[in-house]
DNA sequence: CGAACCCTTGAAACGGGTCAAATCGTGTGG
DNA sequence: CCACACGATTTGACCCGTTTCAAGGGTTCG
């Protein structure tokens, strides 16, 4: 398998991203033990295990999820290229939490034990991991509020509209539409709803004539209409730390 | 008012944070600009504002919380003494949520635009605020679990368990009981419940025998008893960094 | 052609929401 | 010291959003 040196990542190109020096490339190149590549529904880290290194998606999606005694799956968040993993987890603890792929998924390696390194060669880029673990919190903050907070409805046009928001960050939305690997009992699993009314629910935004989905793909007519249904917040978004 | 030295803070001599160096403790002296001191029902940060600082909660209780178009707030988590706050803001743009005192609370408060500082000349801080963002975001990820994929009894019982346990670490518990500043109403906007059904599944609660509520005081019965109605998964614990 | 998934649909049961109102402090002012 | 206000806790009745159970249909893939 042939890897791109992080100089010439394609993500790197993408506006969404702040710029690194050309150092920290190279220390972050340094950094980056291998990649791993998984097929669509494989899992990359087991709910219970220990050790776990840290990953940047480089392609593909993925979820991050969390499987109760009652046998319920509570998704915790969607991950997306360019998306940051591992922070959550303490050397030595039992993760409380499983990664699986949506998609065939490529993953940038950094071994967590040399995770010192980084904040003492490159200051700046321990100050981005901070802001990317914070950045994961807003993200399950607006879950919480979800689930917490709104009916069906405005929830899951909650989720599509986020979603769409942060494919069109990273250039996967071409002419309203993106490509959606997430069935029904993902959106259920992650918004707290049975699989059933997940089903009617969604029949109904689309009678709103929001959103439709085929094969694999979503177009959401108007992102206006759906954002007023779910009474949207807008999540501040700038240009986020690359690793 | 007198304020203490960081380096004879009460806090840290509690076991539950990890140790730091002098050096560090007079850095981080250096680095705090004063202390705030709120009484309860106060807020410290209100939703929608911009460039707000870093604060370590010192003394009492707080929560974080975000409120809805609908009328509905969201708690998000809960702070108690040694918590770090602010990390999720992100500078020059509105925060999704404020923050409000349940008791009489000092924060230290630590300067934004001088955070630059901590990781360029105390690398081990910075990465200690990366692990502070990362835990904060562990929190919230159960209490997602929670509203997600529990009923009304076992959200109540987890909450329960879980700030038992918080307050257990700091020091807090005495005789399986401690100060309980915190409404049905609170625990109804936490867990996404209606204060009258939350207020009738408290009263089951107490039928279980589990806990019981006098002015403003809990006392935990049966820790085991409760955390098993709420199929807890214990948190991994670990010695936390103090700023 | 079956197996495995995913999406759909209908009907019935229930957990939790909403509305309304009473009770119980606790702090305030006359 | 009592009267009153206000916030928090309770309780009962009713309603509705969501869950659960059950079953049918579509599509992909070996």
């Amino acid at each position: 398998m042939r890897i791109t040196p992080c100089s010439e990542c394609s993500l790197r190109k993408l506006e969404c991203f702040s710029k690194a020096t050309s150092d920290e490339i190279s220390f972050i190149q340094s950094y980056k033990k291998t990649e791993i590549k998984l097929s669509a529904g494989k899992t990359l880290v087991h709910q219970g295990s220990r050790n776990v290194e840290l990953y940047t998606l480089k392609s593909g999606w993925a979820f991050r999820y969390s499987l109760l005694e009652n046998g319920k799956r509570q998704i915790l968040n969607f991950i997306l290229p360019g998306d940051f993993i591992g922070l959550q987890a303490e050397l030595d603890k039992e993760l409380n939490y499983g990664i699986e792929s949506l998609t065939e998924c490529v993953f940038c390696v950094f071994p967590q034990d040399r995770i010192m390194d980084v904040y003492s060669q490159y200051p700046t880029l321990g100050y981005d991991l901070t802001w990317l673990a914070a950045h994961g919190e807003l993200i399950v903050d607006e879950n919480l509020i979800s689930v917490g907070g709104r009916n069906a409805l405005q929830r899951i046009a909650m989720l599509l509209v986020s979603l769409y928001k942060r494919a069109s960050s990273i250039g996967e939305v071409v002419d309203e539409s993106f490509n959606f690997p997430i069935t029904q009992q993902h959106i259920a699993d992650s918004m707290g709803l049975s699989l059933v009314h997940t089903n009617k629910t969604m029949a109904k935004l689309k009678l709103y004539g929001v959103q439709e989905i085929t094969n694999n793909r979503i177009k959401i007519r108007s992102l206006d209409k759906i954002a007023r249904l779910a009474e949207y917040y807008s999540l501040p978004l700038r240009n986020r730390p690359l690793l």
